[in-house]
DNA sequence: TTTTGAGTTGTTCGA
DNA sequence: GTCGAACAACTCAAA
């Protein structure tokens, strides 16, 4: 009888479409292994932590009860477990974030003093970031030509589902306890993930083109809490699209942006953290004990902006914010309040169920005009005008910010105009900033750093 | 090799 | 009210 393999899980918490885990049975009996990392878990917030915790309870429900579970640095404790075990091989898909990567260096090392193998097999991308590349071989700058040669580079299809036999990794230990949270979080686990799919699928792709952008209704596939841990693999869901169908062929570039985002990250490490675009460092931020005011204001929702607080509590409220309204409230932080992007992307970054470092980072760089791909400078969004446009009858401000709830659609964007509350009075506050007075403001700042060139 | 032009999730202004 | 232009700068691929 040959020796058991370790499965090392670290984003791709599935049993189907699993080309590590397919490896892993192909060699052995495996051993499935989950390492709460430290370094990472000290990162997360109480949502994500809460998130992983069931989507790893769920896992281990549909392995029968396998799961090992350990507490520690993962070069250690990958170590151990192998050892434990008997095992001569880990497997594990590759991880292509900045600290991921560094880690499984170390792990490797570990591993390969101790003569135990590992193999890395699959991504939590449908196309390895770092693969797409240029004609000369460098990387792209921009989303458009990525997204092509993405599409042409095309990805394999789905493995059929291969037979496992999981092997008793011996005393395991507990999970953390999921920290309490009042965000009502998506149903844990594989079989849900397919479900909600599947119900996307038929119900909403087809208007997904024309809908996706209104924050009221539920008109989005809202699987980016499982696309983070890799409950689904992107390639699942690619699988079912016809990219000749306008719906289709949106929702498909919604995933290209994840995975060039996940590309960008990938060439640039840094960019997590520093804008990407060095003439732009130089460009004017408030701090202080104002700009703290402002930032506070901002993060409970209680700018006066109907659709930026409306946004900012349902962060708060479900860990989880609609796209266009994560564009509107990230271009209000950084283009209204004039507070550095940086200090936005943690907040959301603490708060989002679904919070991934490539996509948050380079989706704030966007709107701050700092990163790959940058809106222009000159593009700034009107809270209102994005109210109105895409959240015309004001439910979504209904649902969040209820001292509103009475207004009609025609005034529930604009509360501050004659008559329409006592400001205040209402407990909704006025507006905490006149918006066509910041954007002028942040249109001179971004000016100077162009004549600084 | 160099040039050209399309593209880039928005707003404002003025006809 | 509607519509086109202007608001830069840069990437990238086609010509």
């Amino acid at each position: 009888m040959s020796a058991p393999v370790v499965w090392w899980i670290r984003r791709d918490l599935r049993l189907r479409d699993n080309p590590a885990l397919d490896a892993a049975a192909g060699a052995g009996a495996v051993v499935p292994l989950f390492v709460v990392d430290e370094a990472l878990w000290a990162r997360s917030g109480d949502v994500r932590r809460a998130w992983m915790v069931r989507s790893l309870e769920a896992l281990d429900r549909a392995m029968a009860g396998h799961l090992v579970v350990r507490c520690g640095p993962p070069a250690t404790e990958v170590l151990a477990v192998a050892t434990d075990v008997g095992a001569g091989v880990v497997h594990a898909a590759e991880d292509f974030g900045p600290y991921g990567r560094r880690r499984d260096a170390d792990v490797g090392i570990a591993l390969a003093r101790a003569g135990v193998e590992v193999e890395w097999t699959g991504s939590p991308y449908a196309v390895e970031p770092g693969s797409v590349v240029k004609e000369d071989g460098s990387p792209f700058q921009v989303f458009g030509p990525f997204h092509r040669a993405w599409a042409a580079r095309g990805w394999p299809a789905a493995a059929p589902p291969a037979p496992v036999t999981w092997a008793d990794g011996g005393e395991g230990v507990a999970l953390p306890d999921a920290p309490p949270v009042d965000a009502e979080l998506p149903t844990a686990g594989e079989e849900a993930a397919q479900r909600r799919w599947e119900e996307f699928r038929d119900r909403a792709l087809e208007q997904y083109a024309a809908r996706r952008d209104e924050p009221a209704g539920d008109h989005t596939s809202r699987l980016s809490p499982y696309l983070r841990l890799g409950v689904l693999h992107p390639r699942t869901l690619l699988a079912d699209l016809d990219p000749r169908r306008k719906g289709h062929a949106v929702y498909r570039s919604e995933l290209a942006w994840r995975e060039f985002y996940a590309d960008v990250l990938w060439h640039h490490p840094g960019s997590a953290r520093r804008s990407l675009k060095p003439a732009l460092a130089s460009l004017r931020v408030d701090r202080g004990q104002q700009a703290d005011t402002h930032f506070e204001a901002w993060a409970t929702g209680r700018t006066g902006y109907p659709i930026v607080d409306a946004g900012m509590r349902q962060l708060l409220g479900e860990g989880w914010m609609h796209n266009r309204v994560r564009m509107i409230t990230a271009s209000f932080l950084v283009k209204d309040l004039h507070i550095d992007w940086t200090r936005g992307a943690r907040h959301f970054m603490r708060h989002l169920v679904d919070g991934d470092l490539a996509s948050n980072s380079h989706g704030w760089q966007w709107v701050a005009g700092t990163g790959t791909d940058p809106a222009p400078y000159f593009r700034i969004f009107n809270p209102t005008t994005q109210g109105l446009r895409f959240d015309p009858d004001g439910d979504y401000i209904r649902r969040w910010v209820p001292e509103l709830a009475s207004l009609p659609a025609a005034d529930i964007h604009t509360p501050w105009s004659d008559g329409m509350l006592p400001l205040g009075g209402a407990g909704y506050p006025p507006p905490v900033v006149n918006h066509q007075a910041e954007r002028s403001e942040a249109l001179a700042r971004y000016e100077a750093t162009r004549s600084e060139r």
